[in-house]
DNA sequence: AATGAATGAGAATTCATTCAT
DNA sequence: GATGAATGAATTCTCATTCAT
């Protein structure tokens, strides 16, 4: 009995990522990523149970991971400035470092196949960051305003903006990144 | 010999986005539209190329129609905090009044299918903004920054806001409105 | 516009028939199919729906042909031994002349395909024989039992019997006839 | 080394017989079979050649264990009357103790798969039957005629009659018994 | 212009069988 | 002997597009 090879398991991910960054979702066959991952395309059905399968399963694990990058070096005792700052940073440094993963995800967003996956896992992972903002509310040094408000201004201009410079295949000035950084936290601060 | 029919045009236009709101992309096929458009689906290449042609048209119209719905209202003699807060009103009630057509341009916009697209008519209609951004930025009101990068702190975060509460199904109140309008100015002006 | 053309319809019910005959149900796909009726397996589906529902027309079809073949000639004023010697020859005639579409059938009689198919159709064409046999019985002629049994050893000993001989690819004597209606009458008759 | 398990081969017979019952031929794969019998798919290529020979021995054994009931009971010194009488009420209660293995059968005595196999094992069962039908006709109890057209009516009316009422999950009466016997006898006797 | 029939190309998926342990 | 992973070959079916009218 041969045993469940992970290489395998990982060469899949990373076609299917690959591929539809390529050539687009509606361009991606099994047969393609098979073929890019080295394997055969009924190989993809013994790791998972369908296309909708492992499509989500890629876009949650390359969320979580987006996740951790975006949590990255920030702790409890930061001031929120700080941390606002920080995470615009993460951000940059997460989509530049892990494009593919990245644009794969945007690709997903909106689409109606990853409408009701679980993602409270994911959302775990920002607690800590709730946390500091629910106590700098107290503090008065942040809007009274839903947390999801306040992120909103940290999250989709950057990832935006980002998107924007990778498609033109330039990279971020150290002014693009302040720039970010000064009006996410003007937005939000009281 | 008939002419090209306005209305069947149009009807077309309009089953393709209902039919990928409702069912998403991947289940959208040229009969099935022409089933929803009340005509033969070889009908549609009377008036398209292709599939590709007939969704990057519908596309441009879509887009088009929210530039103009963004721009509603705004005079050149207005004041540029006036216009950073009717750009957010405008784009909220255009996502609200144009739910379909919203939702339809957002689960293309980072597909591949669009990548390419000549805008450069779509950018035109914010014309004037730019001025206003321009003089303003002279007078030491705004940041100076790029206009994309202004722009993004008042489209993003309040698209995003819209989309997520057009999937709960439920309606911005006064106070979301002025929040994202206040968010927004505190971003952008010096 | 084409229209649609009834040759291709009877194309494919006649290559299904031989090819399960030929080949076992197993072993058919709708290309071969296709090929057989010389048509393109994906104009199987401008006249089906699928492949279930085309076995099952051309199985109701087939057998609504063996219904007429064996009402043949009998008439409601046909003393009932007479109708009960016409059954019998009728069975055998047509299964020795229709022997593909008989084989077909004996094929799926028994496969959960065909269970729950409306033979309402069918078995109305039976009403003028039921007349005859609730007659007969009254006249004390038939035994007092449930058509359904009586037509049992009219029927399936008769096509089991021609069957085997189908299978050695032999014809019935003028003797076989005749022993099979006389055991036939000599079972059902008082 | 172990030896090969009596007890893995028939679990693999009952699985095999079981699930074509349930969900018919077409949807029964090896490693359905496999997961119903508690082994692993391929542990059944090492019992069986491949999947007809699988097929072709599960028939046979069935249709041996059909023939071993048939004959139940019936001693050579039994009245010819009494015989037919017998094999009416064995293959009723044959049917109705063993309906799976019955149907299984059924389902696979037209198919090609199962053509050209050799019954002379199984047929040699009935080699006191064949003798008692030969002394009854010297005698001039039974009609002179081929054995297998005797049978015929002792066998298919009987086994349809009782599929019908399998199907409909209901039981033979005492009459419905009686009368297939007097038919039968009626039918076969000078 | 308009259309329903027709189809080649390709999609997802299944499966009998073999491989490696 | 026993097994789960692996796969080539095949299956049903869909679809964008073209054809013939």
């Amino acid at each position: 009995m041969r045993l469940k090879d992970d290489n395998k398991k990982d060469a899949i991910f990373e076609a299917t990522i690959q591929l539809i960054n390529e050539v687009g979702y509606e361009n991606v066959s099994m047969s393609k990523i098979g073929r890019k991952a080295g394997v055969s395309p009924s190989t993809i059905y013994v790791y998972f149970e369908n296309k909708e399968d492992m499509l989500k399963k890629v876009y949650l694990e390359s969320k979580m991971k987006f996740a951790w990058g975006m949590i990255r070096g920030i702790r409890n005792e930061d001031s929120v400035r700080q941390v606002a700052f920080q995470l615009v940073k993460n951000v940059l440094d997460y989509v530049q470092e892990n494009e593919s993963y990245f644009l794969f995800t945007e690709q997903f967003a909106d689409s109606p196949l990853m409408r009701d996956l679980d993602m409270s896992e994911i959302n775990k992972i920002f607690g800590p960051i709730y946390e500091i903002v629910e106590r700098s509310q107290k503090e008065g040094i942040l809007k009274q305003l839903p947390p999801e408000l306040l992120f909103a201004f940290g999250y989709y201009p950057v990832t935006q903006f980002a998107k924007g410079k990778l498609r033109l295949d330039v990279s971020f000035s150290q002014m693009d990144i302040e720039s970010l950084q000064q009006m996410f936290w003007d937005a939000i601060k009281v």
